[in-house]
DNA sequence: GTGGTCTAGACCACG
DNA sequence: GTGGTCTAGACCACC
């Protein structure tokens, strides 16, 4: 089964964003595995109906963050070693998002166990879906 | 003690999120009571070494989200919790937000235990400095 | 035919909310149909002689209400029209509303009947506007 | 039974206008009948804990549009004749805020049944505070 | 003093 | 080309 990425089109995220999230989630996941070569950007581009720009910019991110490498001539492959930012970097993003994250389920009326559990669900929602069981959500719209 | 807010310049989040996150995250744990008055824009604007606007642009969004209120004249104001969203919109705020984590920790390297490990975390202070016992973190990043 | 929308200087309403309720009139009314695009920022605002951060600002406003959305890098369009506020919070705003126009027929010396009278006019006008059947009124103002 | 008007501290509606609107209501609707005197600045403001400065202000504009009159050295009388804005403008104005009100009740998803129905129960209210009794049921159509 | 609106122009991210 | 953010500074309404 050829890697699936789905693109929402009305969403406030932008597309080659969306494209290394999902990379990056196969990967980290280990639905991609090391070394596994990626479908070329003109491929996925047309599978995608995108702009080949596009696509060649969420692999550029890719590989600036050590996830991917380009191997010259055969193509992008998942990096063998890939840890992108400093431990103090890394933290500090993740300590954001997740301030961010808390703060936004508390306006909306979310208790914590709710929210853990929102989180939980994701991660492993995630994480199956890499796995080769996609869930029912998050179709293309 | 006067509400302190810190901005991360340089960061992905603008200016302006920064400090409807914060206070609204103060409002919501209850360091800022129903009824305070916040500091005005100007006074902020100084503070934080900002434009005005980008000050008045957080004020104006918390104020669209009913968290504050401008009292004409006098300034801006705690107003009294109320859910604004329906259950729906709620729900597709939250689930954006949740993917949103999950996507930044995936790509930051995290595994889902990791993530939902800070987000209860997180979940805990806060919670904690609600109820009036403010945790050692929080401060000035 | 392009979307015309038309500007009274020296209102007591905002330019920037003039272009929130003319687009969302034309949008929930059926006149601008879901996933259109709108015009530019920079043509709108070059075309109705106005700065273009006050059409930003319309829009911005309009995309948090839900009425359009941004595609990055694409420009704005008319999104699926979704029920965004609770209940009570829906009542809330009616109820302002209501209570603003009434207040303003008595300030102008309308007595009742002829504030109702008046009011049921424009609505079977947009709803007939709705249905593809234009009235003859509501080009410039 | 004095001219009771009430405030609204966390409104949008600035003070001094919904002063202006209740006299103007109060007026029209036959609460306050023509020749009467209002309470003196300095009483109203007392009474309502305002600024005199607010009341006066309010006054002012009434005076301006010819709703009341002064009576120099007696006070602030309801004018005799009140017909404020010419026809025209009378009529762009009221206008404007008809269409206002109809787009934001369809945004708020209210049909047009609806909407007439809220503005008429608004109406008879108003009416019915202002002469003390159930309101001039068959005055409409 | 307060916030709210508008203009002007810069810089960046996205496709 | 698109929108998004920020700065700078003017003017107004409100209290």
């Amino acid at each position: 089964m050829p890697l699936t990425i789905s693109i929402l089109t009305g969403s406030n995220v932008p597309i080659y964003r969306q494209i290394v999230e999902q990379v990056c989630a196969a990967a980290v996941s280990g639905r991609l595995r090391d070394d596994e070569a990626l479908p070329s950007v003109r491929s996925l581009a047309e599978q995608l109906v995108l702009n080949p720009n596009t696509v060649a910019r969420a692999y550029g991110e890719l590989a600036r963050e050590g996830i991917i490498e380009s191997r010259p001539g055969r193509g992008m492959f998942v990096s063998r070693r890939r840890q992108i930012y400093s431990g103090a970097e890394r933290r500090r993003r993740m300590e954001q998002a997740v301030t961010s994250l808390v703060a936004e389920g508390f306006l909306l009326g979310y208790n914590p166990a709710e929210i853990v559990e929102l989180v939980e669900a994701r991660t492993r929602e995630a994480a199956a879906s890499a796995s080769g069981k996609p869930s029912n959500r998050g179709g293309a719209r």
